[in-house]
DNA sequence: TGCTATTATGAAATCGATATCAGAAATCTA
DNA sequence: TAGATTTCTGATATCGATTTCATAATAGCA
């Protein structure tokens, strides 16, 4: 491996002093044209990129954030990760993604390893699976550190957050449901520390009790696509015949109600004839599932760009809006269908 | 926000040197019982996290790697980013992951960026949109990083590379279609300039030349999705009742093969009956299309945690194998089917 | 008990940049 | 043309750790 060349290296090649190196590479206009060309020269010549470690060293920044986020391998996050990344880069900022995998365990290393690295903030899908309490570490990190939550709030604590409003989002899935007749609906359940899954309960309950239903009924499947598959197998024989049944299943999440559609699949029972699905947040594939996925889209690469530009602000003392909220929008397709008695 | 403590903060506490606590912090069975009690105690105190970034700078290191890839929208990257992080995360190294979105001069920009943050070493699919000749600055950065290619090999560069058998696989992918008695197979290709694509023709060219068959026609696609989509809705109609016609499709990759589906679905073709396809990758919901897709499958998890084991390897010096290849695996699903005259 | 070996710590240089301050040279002004 | 500015550059301290070398204190041994 070639030698790497540093400022030194480049000034005595010159005959200048570092600062003036540094005065080239940072603010070429104080610096006299000649010797500014002399410089261009050497650098050139000796390919020399300057150490951005070192550099921000006396900055104090790093000019880096951290993303933590459940898992990279859930496509729900793909976008959001995306996003966060476009606008980190056109601002500068290079981005450290962990996944938590929803332990709060983990959140908490990873968060003092961004620390450790001194990360000028995080960006925080805070882990689903958690105690009532923060741990003291935890939480005297969180106020070390700039920080912003994306898509899960938390709950009496006034980080700012970048989210989609979850309860109006359920809310207007079920009463599609209930407008097309459907009377008997099912919550397909996620984690049930993650805020997100609170709020699209109550919105969901909120329908129900608004039309007078008492029917209701959950099913929890973790978020998980696997998960909701093996539930709807176990569970879908027993319910049969009896006035368990739904005619309609809400899904808090796509990959669950995709789950749900492969399940049904397999158990021959006909999506939308014999049950309506309704999934939310619009993944990539929810269209290529048979049938096509009705479901509650979600903005999330404008939620990541969103969730960055805050946090520069934050980073950069500016003033910023303490909570941003998306509203969610309604993509019908295939796979619900009037439920007529 | 707190302020942040350094390791003078700590040192001027206990009333010792700087260095002690730095051995406490890096090898506390060097330094007494008693201080290093004394030590832990303030440690705690201050809350006081080493600044990894300053720590580094004397050892000429970072601890953390690159990883390049076309677009973590594309769902194939994802195990592949993950097994990289998971490996990553054992062995103490931070991952900065950039997108080329397959264009050389990204690749080139990002290669610079990372090399600017003095990474320990960087993962790299090389971008598919590119010229022949690898521009001079490019090259000359090549030789100042450790690097690993993962997925595309480059012509006549001997960089230590992570891949899968591309020709054996797209061979048996075709064989397999022969099998089932197809005698016209359209090549569904990726970018022209990505060693996948080339590899996973010739394996198709290969297999068809062996069963004696001239019948050959290709479509490309550029890996996406909605490429491949538009592309059969704009082609199909045209090729309809001519001898042009296939009767499967080998799609280079999964994402192609999807939106295939999705067009054909829309066109009221059916699959497998009117056309059998098979793909290539096994991403994560080509079981969840209609019908399930048959495919051949890539370990890429598997591939992302090789990738970095080698990286490492290099990194410190040992010695590593040039090439790993990993063996494809056909997949049988649901949308091939036998052909009959 | 005196001398060496070991253990525990501190002082100072270093990593590769930036930033402040001061001074020399060039330019402007009266 | 002397004095005041302005322009340009260098010396030096700094960021927050590590690392090498030196040294004081303790232990081991004859």
């Amino acid at each position: 491996m070639k030698k790497k060349s540093t400022i030194y290296d480049v000034a005595k090649i010159v005959g200048v002093s570092p600062s003036t190196i540094s005065r080239v590479m940072n603010t070429p206009e104080i610096v006299a044209e000649d010797t500014r060309q002399k410089v261009a020269s050497a650098v050139k010549e000796l390919s020399y990129i300057p150490n951005m470690m070192a550099a921000n060293m006396p900055r104090r920044r790093t000019n880096s954030i951290g993303l933590i986020i459940p898992d990279i391998t859930n496509i729900f996050f793909s976008n959001l990760v995306r996003g966060v990344q476009d606008v980190c880069e056109k601002h500068g900022y290079s981005v450290l993604v962990v996944n938590s995998d929803d332990s709060q365990e983990k959140e908490g290393r990873y968060l003092r390893l961004l620390y450790s690295r001194r990360v000028d903030g995080v960006i925080l899908t805070v882990a689903g699976y958690r105690e009532e309490e923060f741990p003291e570490e935890e939480l005297s990190l969180l106020k070390k550190i700039n920080i912003v939550l994306i898509d899960r709030e938390i709950n009496g604590m006034t980080t700012p957050i970048v989210k989609v409003n979850n309860f109006a989002g359920a809310y207007s899935a079920v009463k599609y449901l209930l407008t097309m007749g459907h009377k008997k609906i099912l919550y397909l359940a996620g984690i049930e520390g993650a805020k997100t899954n609170q709020e699209r309960r109550k919105g969901y309950l909120s329908a129900l009790k608004e039309a007078r239903i008492s029917w209701k009924k959950e099913l929890t499947a973790d978020f998980r696509l696997d998960t909701a598959y093996q539930k709807i197998i176990q569970y879908w024989p027993q319910l049969k015949n009896s006035d368990e049944l739904p005619t309609a299943i809400f899904a808090a999440n796509d990959l669950m109600a995709i789950g749900a559609l492969k399940a049904f699949a397999q158990l021959k029972v006909r999506v939308p004839e014999d049950i309506s699905i309704i999934g939310f947040d619009n993944i990539p594939f929810s269209d290529c599932t048979y049938p096509p996925l009705t479901t509650i889209a979600q903005p999330t690469y404008l939620m990541g760009q969103k969730a960055v530009e805050t946090l520069i602000k934050l980073i950069n003392k500016k003033k910023i809006k303490k909570s941003v909220e998306f509203e969610t929008e309604l993509i019908e397709r295939d796979s619900v269908s009037k439920w007529e008695v």
